[in-house]
RNA sequence: GGGCCUGUAGCUCAAUCGGCAGAGCAGGGGACUUUUAAUCCCAAGGCCAGGGUUCGAUUCCCUGCGGGCCCA
């Protein structure tokens, strides 16, 4: 049956290809121009003697149109049993109708593949958000959206590829199997090797192996991959996602602010053509520069009272429960201005913003700020109260490592079963000799979320994580 | 985890104070040589699952399975 159907077929012409040579062709001209097209059906007018057939093909939407004065009988026979769904492929004059529209006037016409299921509603499409991720293939047919969200997805990680190449940065893939999920604080996947019948954990970010590269003399790297979390999903989470990830030798945390400032404006501009997006029915300015300001300076203010991490762990505890926060008796006053500063003052950022130093106590591989003790010198971008990007000068003293880890390990068995774990093969790289280095991850979804004024990851994301079908 | 909403035909949506469930599109049959979601005629197609209340449940109640939004 399907062995009927042609193996190939030789197009000459896009659709958009054929607009672009042809505009303006005044109504019921002919070209002389012979083309053939291929595409999918999505609409179908017939009257009798006279079809017309719109498909679609990579490029866009072309008009077919087939009558008895120019396709023998069998053929015609053919276009009037074309169902929409259909895969077609058609030779012809290019033509400009009556009414003005360009098509390919039919004198020869295949099938290429024959749908055996009805399309969704020609007109509202396919809106069910559940049934538009569970099968993407159909929700692409017939959500023209859907098509432009993958597009911008592949120009935005094609902008950041070409950003990181251009400046001397060299892609690398790292593992994503593991005896350790390092480089964040989250809960991992579980799996099993079973020729070495080891318990292995799927990857949570890319940073402890990418530094490793640069122990080793690559001094500028980067990955973009996928990441997996084992956490809840919503509309800013999916389980698995993708982060890019870059490392620069020589380089401190002042360095990768301005680089991701460079690289995030950069992506804008390409994609979205502007730097100014609205998300959330409210306009973002995305024009650099962005606004700094330091953790702790954003806490005092929200707190209107001024606290650091002098301020005694009972005074902020105190404020943290004034604000609806239960502190663990564990959190030192570093992990308290944090917590704070998460529940009372990143929701609110809208505009872009550097927040800067946070605290050493959540920060385990960040290098301790050169001039306050128990910080880091450590920044995140925050937009529209999410955050965009994390970077740090990196952490390169093997001894100052081994004793973040140490207490991390202590925060693990005290019940945080998101903490840190040690890493000896880590330390001991580092032993070897990090240079000073700047680094950077960005979730790459959100900021095609961003760029795309998309609310939900699952938009940007083709094949989303999603409970079995029932 | 908590609250609110929700599940009707392949798709997009109605209706039912508890009494034979309706439309458009798609698909089938027919008419039509310039349409743009073509139009017109004909036929066909369905209440998420399991309990409960009831003479009778798609409707009311409970549970389950999904989904959406908001909060933690």
């Amino acid at each position: 049956m399907t062995n009927e159907l042609p193996y190939r077929f030789e197009r000459t012409a896009l659709a958009a290809q054929l607009r672009e040579a042809h505009q303006g062709l005044e109504p019921g001209s002919e070209t002389g121009k012979i083309v053939s097209v291929a595409g999918r059906v999505l609409l179908k007018r017939s009257f009798g003697k006279l079809i017309f057939l719109t498909i679609r093909d990579d490029s866009g939407r072309i008009q077919l149109l087939a009558d008895t004065a120019h396709l023998d009988s069998d053929a015609f026979a053919l276009a009037e049993s074309i169902d929409l769904g259909d895969w077609i492929g058609g030779g012809g004059e290019v033509i400009s109708t009556r009414k003005g529209e360009l098509s390919v006037r039919l004198d020869s016409l295949v099938v290429l593949a024959k749908i055996t299921r009805p399309l969704p509603d020609k007109w509202h499409g396919l809106t069910d958000i559940e049934a538009r991720s569970r099968q993407r293939y159909l929700d692409l047919i017939v959500n023209d959206r859907s098509i432009d969200l993958a597009r911008a997805r592949s120009r935005v990680i094609a902008e950041l590829r070409a950003q990181f190449v251009a400046r001397g940065f060299i892609e690398v893939e790292t593992p994503v199997l593991l005896l350790e999920a390092t480089g964040a604080n989250a809960r991992p996947f579980h799996t099993h090797h079973e020729a070495l019948d080891l318990e292995m954990k799927l990857r949570i970010s890319l940073e402890l192996y990418l530094k490793r590269l640069v122990v080793g003399g690559l001094e500028r790297v980067f990955e973009i991959g996928k990441v997996f979390r084992n956490e809840g999903i919503d509309s800013t989470h999916n389980p698995e996602f993708t982060m890019l990830e870059a490392y620069q030798a020589l380089a401190d945390y002042t360095d990768i602010l301005g680089l991701i400032e460079e690289v995030v404006v950069a992506c804008v501009r390409s994609v979205a053509g502007t730097t100014t997006v609205e998300f959330e029915g409210k306009p973002i300015d995305l024009s650099p520069p962005f606004r700094q300001a330091s953790m702790t300076e954003l806490v005092s203010r929200a707190l209107d009272e001024n606290v650091d991490l002098n301020t005694p762990v009972e005074r902020l505890q105190a404020l943290a429960r004034d604000h609806g926060l239960e502190p663990l008796p564990s959190w030192g006053s570093g992990r308290l201005i944090a917590e704070v500063y998460e529940k009372l003052v990143e929701p609110t950022i809208w505009e872009p913003t550097f927040v800067t130093d946070y605290p050493e106590e959540i920060s385990p591989l960040a290098r301790q700020h050169r001039r306050v003790p128990g910080l880091t010198e450590r920044f995140e971008l925050v937009i529209a109260g999410s955050e965009y990007a994390n970077a740090f000068s990196e952490l390169n003293d093997p001894i100052d490592q081994r004793a973040r880890f140490v207490q991390q390990e202590a925060a693990r068995e005290a019940g945080d079963d998101e903490a840190h774990p040690i890493d000896e093969d880590y330390v001991r790289a580092l032993e070897y000799g990090l240079p000073p280095t700047g680094g950077l991850g960005i979730g790459v979804d959100r900021l095609v979320m961003l760029i795309t004024q998309t609310s939900h990851i699952r938009d940007v994301i083709l094949f989303p994580t999603m409970r079995p079908e029932t």
